[in-house]
DNA sequence: AATTTAGTTCGCAAATTTACGAACAATATT
DNA sequence: AATATTGTTCGTAAATTTGCGAACTAAATT
């Protein structure tokens, strides 16, 4: 996954890793969340969703691959916000994919 | 996935459909492609893209099953188009979801 | 030093995704 | 009727995703 043969560009290539970040609904919610409010907790996170926590610090780990989210450390707890950055980046690469 | 646990709404459920299906570079292509033009081959997506045709068969049909692309038989070749009324609900889901 | 708290990582199973070539279907052409 | 064209479906293999509980880590508290 990860075409640079030319007919995929870089671009589209960004895009659909940010699309698969936001594919599951579990993490298209931390974002949204995100995105309405600063920041949360991943105890926050735990006790809202019927998931256990090993699989939620999963789709966090996944988020933060895909760089849309970071973690901040405040032991014992993880603090988590957007990467306002790549979230920028999200929001321009869907505007101009979805003609917006 | 598709919590009903009204924990994660049906607009969340649908963006993350949505997204699922933009998730791969090559479904992300194709409808970039018919965002671009009105429609387009089946015949000609095949040229270009370095996959077997059986393969971009699948990818249509996923993108079909998401709503967002509808295909209309010309025999001997199929012909692709936005979704329109989908396409749509898919640029106000994400518009909502990334606050644009 | 033992315990508690908050999260992550590990090991595993089940399900899904991705990809291919071969076989098939439907129409158009010879 | 045989052939060619265009796609889809089938069968299969490999990789990835999703999810869980158990084990572990790190810091704070007792």
């Amino acid at each position: 996954m990860n075409w640079e043969n030319k007919i995929i560009s870089e671009e589209q290539n960004q895009t659909a890793r940010f699309a698969k970040a936001m594919s599951h609904p579990i993490r298209l919610y931390v974002l949204d969340l995100l995105a309405k409010q600063t920041c949360c907790y991943s105890g926050d996170l735990s006790e809202i969703l019927p998931i256990a926590k090993s699989t939620l610090s999963q789709h966090l780990k996944e988020l933060k691959n895909a760089g849309l989210i970071q973690g901040e450390i405040e032991p014992p707890k993880v603090k988590y916000c957007l990467n306002m950055e790549n979230w920028k980046l999200a929001q321009k690469l869907f505007k101009n994919f979805l003609k917006l």
